[in-house]
DNA sequence: TCTGGGGTCCTAGGACCC
DNA sequence: TCTGGGGTCCTAGGACCC
C-alpha cells in the first residue's frame, strides 16, 4: 500500500500560519505588480471560493477579487517547511519519497504492526503535521501510487481516504478522466474522440483499443490505472517502492519573459548572459557541472529549441554563455523577434573535479571568490559588469 | 493584452560502432 | 562491396506536472 500526502493550498496556508491577520481571508501568493507579469503561485481556500486558481495571471485574480491579500512568494520558507514535514514522516517509515515541494509518499507495507490499520496511520500523520506545522493535508491510501494520488484529489481539503477494489468502482463513477495524474489536455481530447470521457468508460475500454491509439506504453498504462490488482501483483518481499534517492536534479534551467517582444539583439544577448550566470551559480551551489546546454526562444508564433552536448562539462557562466551563443550561431542570419528565452544545463556530473589547466585554475579561483562574496553579502553583490542594472529585483 | 517559471519523462529518427 | 542485426548516444519535439 502507498500513502500519498498532498498539502492543502501549501504556500497560502504557510502564509496564513505565520501571519494570523491572513487567516480566514482570501490570500493569493504571487505578485500583483504590473511590471512583473506573473501568475498566481497559490491561493487559499477562501480565495479559491472566488474562482482564483493557481496558474491564473495575477492581474486576473486581482480583477476577480480586489480585496484579496496579495503576498509575495517566499520559496525559501516553503522549502524549509517541506523539509520539516519530510523529517517528520521519516519517523513513520524510512521509505518516504519527496516528489515535489508539497507532496510526499510512503510505502506503508508492514507498518500496521506499529501504527495500526492504514486509516489509523493516516489520521495519526494528519494530526502530527497539524500539531507541528499548523497545516492541513489530504491523504490517499491505495494499492498503487496513481490511485493514492487520485484519492487526495477527490477528497481535497483535509481529506483522508482508503481506496481498494471494493470501493474503487463506486468512487470513480462519473469522474472525468482528466482527474487522473498523467492525463492532461492532449490525452483528454484524444480520449474524448474515442468516446471516453469518464473513468468508468475508461475501465470498460478494451486494452487493444487503447494500445492501438496510444501505443504500447501509454495504452497499457491507461488500461491498468483502474485495475490495481493486475498492475501490482508484487511478491511479498518486493523491495520498498520509495528508497530515499539522492535529491540530485537532472537539469538546471532559468528562463525569462520580456515585457514586450524585441528585435534588439543587445537585449536578447544580455539576458542570455544573465540566464547563463544564474544557471551557473545554481550549478555551483549544488556542486555539479553540465555537458549539455539547451537553449530556447519564443516569439508570438514561433519557437526555437536547440540543445547540444559538449565533451567537457562546465558550471562557468561565461562558458555557458559562449556555448549558447554557438548554438544560436548555427542559426545565423535569421534573427526573429523574441518574447521569452531560457537556458537549461543538463547531463549533470556531480562533484567530479577533473584535473585543471592553469587558466582553468585561475578561473575556478575567481568563481569561488565570487560565490563566497555573494554568499556573505547577498546574491548579485558581485557579478559580471555587463549585467550591471539588468538583473531581476 | 492571451499565459510565468521550474522541472520530468517519452518517442522517433539519425549517426555511429561492432 | 553489400547487407543484416544489435547497441549506444544524441537531438527535436511533445506531453505532462506543480
Amino acid at each position: 500500500m502507498i500513502l500519498h500526502i498532498d498539502m492543502d493550498a501549501f504556500f497560502a496556508s504557510i502564509e496564513q500560519q505565520i501571519n494570523p491577520y491572513l487567516r480566514g481571508k482570501p490570500v493569493v501568493v504571487g505578485s500583483r505588480d504590473k511590471k512583473y507579469h506573473t501568475v498566481v503561485a497559490a491561493a487559499s481556500y477562501e480565495a479559491k471560493a472566488y474562482g482564483i486558481t493557481s496558474g491564473m495571471p495575477s492581474r486576473e485574480a486581482f480583477k476577480i477579487c480586489p480585496h484579496a491579500e496579495f503576498v509575495a512568494c517566499d520559496s525559501a520558507r516553503y522549502t524549509h517547511v517541506s523539509r520539516g514535514i519530510f523529517d517528520l514522516l521519516q519517523e513513520f517509515s524510512p521509505f518516504v519519497d519527496h516528489a515535489t515541494i508539497d507532496e510526499f509518499d510512503l510505502d506503508i507495507r508492514g507498518l500496521e504492526h506499529i501504527f495500526g490499520p492504514p486509516l489509523e496511520l493516516g489520521k495519526t500523520i494528519k494530526k502530527r503535521i497539524r500539531e507541528a506545522f499548523g497545516l492541513s493535508c489530504s491523504i490517499g491510501i491505495a494499492p498503487t501510487w496513481i490511485l493514492a494520488k487520485l484519492g487526495t484529489k477527490i477528497r481535497k481539503p483535509d481529506g483522508l481516504i482508503l481506496i481498494n477494489e471494493d470501493n474503487l468502482d463506486a468512487l470513480v463513477q462519473g469522474l472525468t478522466v482528466d482527474k487522473i495524474c498523467g492525463i492532461g489536455p492532449a490525452m483528454t481530447t484524444h480520449l474524448a474522440g474515442l468516446g471516453i470521457l469518464t473513468c468508468d468508460q475508461l475501465k470498460t475500454t478494451p486494452e487493444n483499443m487503447l494500445t492501438d491509439n496510444f501505443g504500447l506504453t501509454i495504452g497499457r498504462w491507461l488500461y491498468l490505472i483502474l485495475r490495481p490488482n493486475e498492475e501490482l501483483s508484487l511478491p511479498q518481499n518486493h523491495p520498498p517502492i520509495f528508497v530515499a534517492e539522492s535529491q540530485r536534479p537532472k537539469s538546471i534551467g532559468h528562463s525569462y519573459t520580456l515585457p514586450t517582444e524585441t528585435h534588439d539583439r543587445k537585449i536578447v544577448f544580455s539576458w542570455l548572459r544573465m540566464l547563463s550566470e544564474m544557471v551557473a551559480q545554481r550549478a555551483r551551489k549544488c556542486r555539479c557541472q553540465g555537458k549539455t546546454i539547451g537553449l530556447w526562444m519564443n516569439s508570438r508564433n514561433e519557437s526555437f529549441v536547440r540543445q547540444k552536448t559538449f565533451s567537457i562539462p562546465t558550471n562557468d557562466g561565461w562558458e555557458i554563455f559562449v556555448r549558447s551563443e554557438a548554438i544560436l550561431g548555427q542559426k545565423k542570419g535569421i534573427f526573429r523577434p523574441v518574447r521569452a528565452l531560457g537556458i537549461t544545463l543538463s547531463s549533470l556530473v556531480f562533484d567530479e573535479a577533473p584535473p585543471l589547466l592553469f587558466e582553468q585554475k585561475r578561473r575556478e579561483a575567481l568563481l569561488i571568490a565570487q560565490d563566497k562574496i555573494n554568499a556573505k553579502y547577498g546574491d548579485w553583490t558581485i557579478s559580471p559588469a555587463v549585467l550591471a542594472g539588468i538583473h531581476p529585483e
